[in-house]
DNA sequence: GATGCAGATGCAACCACTTGCATTTGCACC
DNA sequence: GGTGCAAATGCAAGTGGTTGCATCTGCATC
């Protein structure tokens, strides 16, 4: 498969060794649409490849998104949610009623950050975010 | 004391039921700085009300988010903290690196809630907020 | 191809938190 | 001051995630 090689090379470069695990890890985030939790993640290398336990997966997890190879964004419902890093950097509207998920460009957040620098000398991380809230459609509702 | 008649009123006004457990809950909260973790509560609980358990505490702190009398923030370390809800709403800017929490004026990210609403029809809840990133003198370290 | 070793893995124990359920209790109503 | 009931509590068992440690393995070097 050529996500399998793409990704070891992905690894390699991060300094990371290239072990059968964390490409089947990485390649499964990478394959499985916009977001998945890591008990989805588990649950799914439990049936293409059983012999993953689940403390490397979340090893794995949590180095990748410290090289920036995924996001980990908390949604609220307690268990964090991955995606694997691509162009389009963007955030997440959360509604806190339906539980409805949609996305949103990076540039509403973009004068917030220059902002937070200027004044704070803060180097925000808003590559990736999640804002919770009342959607349109439950806002008509109530 | 003054703070658990309070509280007491707080809570009865919120159609909450006025518990000891509830009150010294809450009153704890508010005695105790800015931040507190769960765990840090019900330690410091158990030396002064050893007879709360441990669920009761964490299901009052979740109803009294839900209410909005406390803030649920999750900082990065796997553990929530909870905050009294007081005049000042506020932000707190994380450090990946050295893990100090700073507070930022609400008037950052009102432009974002405006621009949110105005645009999206989304009606953000930025009232409580978690910015990670690189505070100044870690960005002087490296 | 053999060797050394840092880093990765698997296991099991552990911690933070949640949930189901029987019991208790605040409080509204009489 | 009783009484009834919904809501809160305590207990214990369960779940999701983390950590310590012994073992294993990718890979650089010879």
């Amino acid at each position: 498969m050529a996500c399998e090689n793409e990704t070891a090379v992905v690894l390699r470069e991060a300094g990371q060794k290239v072990t059968p695990q964390r490409v089947h890890i990485l390649c499964a985030i990478r394959h499985s649409g916009v977001h998945i939790t890591a008990s989805q993640l588990i649950e799914e290398l439990r049936t293409s490849h059983p012999f993953v336990d689940a403390s490397t997966v979340y090893r794995t997890l949590a180095s990748a998104a410290d090289l920036g190879l995924v996001y980990e964004t908390d949604m609220g419902s307690g268990e964090s949610e991955f995606e694997w890093v691509g162009k389009d950097r963007h955030h997440h509207l959360i509604c806190r009623t339906c539980g409805d998920v949609t996305s949103l460009d990076n540039s509403y957040l973009d004068g917030v950050a220059t902002l937070l620098y200027e004044e704070a000398g803060f180097q925000a991380d808003l590559g990736h975010f999640a804002i919770f809230g009342v959607c349109k459609s439950c806002q008509a509702k109530a």
